[in-house]
DNA sequence: ATAATTACTACTAATTTAGTAGGAAATAAT
DNA sequence: ATTATTTCCTACTAAATTAGTAGTAATTAT
């Protein structure tokens, strides 16, 4: 499981992608409400994606944080591995989480390891090419095609 | 991540699986040393192994635990499942840990939980096709192939 | 000036996971 | 029968992680 914080800042940025075009703004108390996200705890967020150039912000009234990048090119797997969500299922397959078994002497012959492997292979695959933007996209559908019915 | 207490189960199962043709059995004290796990962390998961049906034991000296099922039958998803090991990233998304989110209102329109779905199915086809067997085949597979070079 | 907002540091609380203690019950070997 | 070995079972404790809060300084639009 990806912590909340990872899935907070989906959220956040998700509703950035949505005014990105814009060049739209939104202040925490805004996103806070609008994802339903603890205020200070999305204010502890919002700072670090800040500090790690994924958004840009501007202070005082009016203010708020705002995509520095087009939503065609921020991936979730990147968000989840800034906010410090591990997707490997185990810390001997994890590229920021690595840790080796005590164990195990040779990794390279450990059969769990190696299915793990392809586990995290597949699920970073699908979380690498989805961006903010296939995110919106897929809700529209979604959306169209509930409406059909 | 799945807890450790999964890894645990997995790797002693794996030992067990090792002498299923001979149906020879092994203590906890043997697990526990032959694969570097807390005894009395052990002892717990293989008490619930048993009481689940993945495990027969026999108390006494001589005595321990073996497989019931054939390590064909016995997948890596079922042994995670069981020692409460979360394979999705997202409780929402999450077949023995679901929680609703929340702030979520339709579940069928939010394009995360569409695609923590498909990273769910893609890390569930693998581990459910993946049995005990399978596992030390393709250590047996690595071994040779490492030693050729 | 003032009100709204981000920036930043330092906490606290809650939850989960990992691991331990201790003794009862069973059984093989002697 | 006694003893040593082992599982069975309940109830803890400890450690680590995650979630969330408090409080204040800095910035800026009005």
């Amino acid at each position: 499981m990806i912590p909340k914080r990872s899935k907070y800042a989906i959220q956040a940025l998700k509703s950035l992608a949505l005014i990105y075009r814009d060049k739209g703004s939104m202040s925490i108390k805004q996103l806070a409400e609008h994802e339903r996200i603890p205020y200070k705890f999305l204010e502890a967020i919002m700072l670090q994606l800040r500090n790690e150039g994924l958004v840009g912000s501007k202070m005082g009234p009016k203010g708020g944080y705002f995509l520095i990048k087009h939503p065609d090119e921020i991936f979730l797997s990147t968000i989840i591995r800034l906010t410090g969500g591990p997707i490997a299922l185990l810390p001997c397959v994890s590229l920021n989480f690595y840790e080796r078994c005590l164990d195990c002497e040779h990794e390279d012959e450990c059969g769990l390891h190696a299915v793990m492997l392809d586990v995290r292979e597949a699920s970073i695959h699908i979380l690498s090419k989805t961006s903010l933007a296939d995110l919106i996209l897929r809700e529209k559908k979604m959306h169209r095609k509930k409406m059909e019915k």
